[in-house]
DNA sequence: AGGTCTGGAATGAACGTTCATTCCGATTTC
DNA sequence: GAAATCGGAATGAACGTTCATTCCAGACCT
């Protein structure tokens, strides 16, 4: 045992309760619309316990940011084929992005509402460059083996993250429904626009 | 002259000037982020002077809103060659979307923020809605023309504007450069993937 | 064991600041 | 000179943040 700590009762998961209310607000109203105290309520916490775990409004933006850039990260690249055709791998990435908006529709939709903002920090930042150039490594490789078009891998990566994140806009916005049928047949769209 | 107007000093331009003024601020750091009387300041006008022209900071977003909404809406459309075939369709959709973007990338770049935003009102939401149908319309002519693929016009619109939009922010972040070669290269990326 | 003490965790009222908006004397126009 | 506009100080509401206080789970007594 030897737990000689004498704290009265640390955390009990209000750490947790604070970021999934900050990633409500801030998914539905943006960084600038939300005001501390309504996450505070929302996560059932008084307003001054949301800085004990927190040092600022920004702190809390930027942690809540790399955990969900984090977790997408992993989502996409842990057990990645990276032997495989391009082909599969394209249908893997697809599926993978899928997975994670489908699970987690406001953890997405936070990542792209505050990518590149003013008030993400230099590791926020660092974090996002890292995966962009894991991604453009993938590219071109495809690239090299005459899979993908030979035109410059950003321009192919900026328009397929765009269509994909077209999509789930869409969807949010009630103009079409996200089901399996439908992403498989954007997979499709996608791959006859990019591949050779 | 020739002025009947029986007022005493006639705006002079400070109207424009306070668009113009909101729409860089806009643009940069979003409707919660922008302070009117920085507005003010930057449109070079007194805070009260803003308030002689636009009721309310809500009232002057949405005015923003559908002057750029409107203005792309008539770049779209004046002229556009209804009897063409979709090919040649579709390219003059993206050149004069390109157009748009390349003559006011901070007024696509604007309307792109604040698209489906809660403080626009009902007029502002059903100019975007019109816009929208009347896409849809060319789309599923091409589709009847068994120009493009059969699948939900919502699906193919969605990524279409997804991926011109990302190509967008991906020229914003400095990513790739937005020359006329990169988009006529994208173009036909899209074509690519949307046709038959 | 039961009672008391203790110290970090939690709180929400209160603070200084900043916001959107208003007001009014100065200025401009005809 | 009358009428209307202009600008920026003034205003009250709302913001992010702090802090004096309360709370309570264990430590320490007896």
């Amino acid at each position: 045992m030897a737990q000689l700590k004498h704290s009265a009762a640390p955390d009990s998961g209000k750490r947790e309760a604070i970021l999934d209310a900050a990633l409500e607000l801030f998914a539905e109203r943006g960084f600038h619309g939300t005001a501390v105290p309504l996450v505070a309520e929302r996560a059932g916490v008084g307003a001054g316990t949301l800085y004990r775990y927190f040092a600022s409004k920004e702190a809390l933006v930027n942690e809540l940011f790399r955990h969900w850039k984090g977790l997408l990260g992993r989502m996409l690249l842990e057990g990645f084929p990276a032997a495989a055709t391009p082909r599969k791998q394209f249908h893997e990435f697809w599926a993978r992005m899928s997975r994670f908006a489908l699970d987690h529709p406001q953890g997405f939709a936070f990542l792209e509402l505050h990518h590149h903002s003013p008030y993400l920090d230099a590791e926020s930042r660092k974090l996002e460059e890292s995966m962009l150039l894991l991604v453009k490594g993938f590219v071109e490789h495809a690239q090299r083996q005459q899979a993908m078009k030979p035109i410059a891998s950003e321009l192919l990566m900026a328009v397929t993250w765009g269509a994909f994140v077209g999509l789930l806009k869409a969807a949010r916005l009630g103009h079409i429904q996200l089901t399996p049928e439908a992403l498989a047949t954007t997979e499709n769209v996608m791959w006859e626009a990019i591949r050779l």
